[in-house]
DNA sequence: GCACATATGAAAACGGTTGTCATTTTCACT
DNA sequence: AGTGAAAATGACAACCGTTTTCATATGTGC
């Protein structure tokens, strides 16, 4: 498994909110920055596998991805514009646990996602 | 646009939950109903555009349909041996909707999933 | 320098989806 | 029935994001 391209993740950080891997090697492109459309899919596959960033999908499908707080926590995203809030799963936790010790299951995880359209749109 | 055509209605009916135009496509070859894919695709885009159908993504970013207003309900996985629950949301339902009011979001559906180890394993 | 592992990126392959377009079907009106 | 306009259909190609391949470049310890 290679290593993440260190250019990549400040690219992204650099991007703020969500971005596509062909945009951000587009971004780097744009700055004379040398690098792969190769390198660049393969550095997010490598930074999503170490949890740094977050993967989500657009309406037509393309994956967008962004930085991601190593905290606990689920995403409300808007279907059409993209916006998304981060939100503290308290209840949602604890329903995970009531559901998982009433079936006898243990060491139990969740996913969890909010989609809808936001006000702006 | 053009119109869509009933047996890929009924074919997903059939199919319950959610599948994707080419599972959709597959089955109906199998039962031998001949069809094209491409019908299957319009098809789904204007049962979509009639809010007939609802989408999502998998996490491979192919698209999957799923009748709207069809029983909602989640599971519970065994990551071992695969047995599975199926879960009444109620509880995430609510949650769900109030996250979504809370940040001035509509026509908010969600995903949420459980996955664990059983009491056999 | 030399052997070996890793990183890189151009190009090809892949897979889901959409566009094209010639043909077929449907349907209203003779 | 016969006619023609409009809608539906499906084989095929194009598209586009992503993954794989593979040859080359770079690094690392000896
Ligand atoms: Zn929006
Ligand atoms: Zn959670
Ligand atoms: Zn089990
Ligand atoms: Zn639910």
């Amino acid at each position: 498994m290679s290593r993440s391209n260190p250019r990549v993740l400040s690219t992204l950080e650099r991007a703020g909110g969500f971005a596509s891997a062909q945009e951000i090697y587009a971004l780097m492109q744009r700055d004379g920055q040398q690098i792969g459309l190769t390198t660049v899919y393969r550095s997010l596959q490598s930074l999503l596998n170490d949890k740094i960033v977050d993967v989500l999908r657009r309406e037509d499908g393309e994956a967008i991805y962004r930085l991601c707080g190593e905290s606990h926590h689920h995403h409300l995203v808007c279907k059409s514009c993209g916006k998304t809030v981060e939100i503290e799963g308290g209840a949602i936790e604890k329903w995970a646990k009531n559901i998982a010790s009433e079936n006898g299951f243990r060491d139990v995880g969740h996913t969890a996602e909010l989609f809808g359209t936001c006000s702006n749109c």
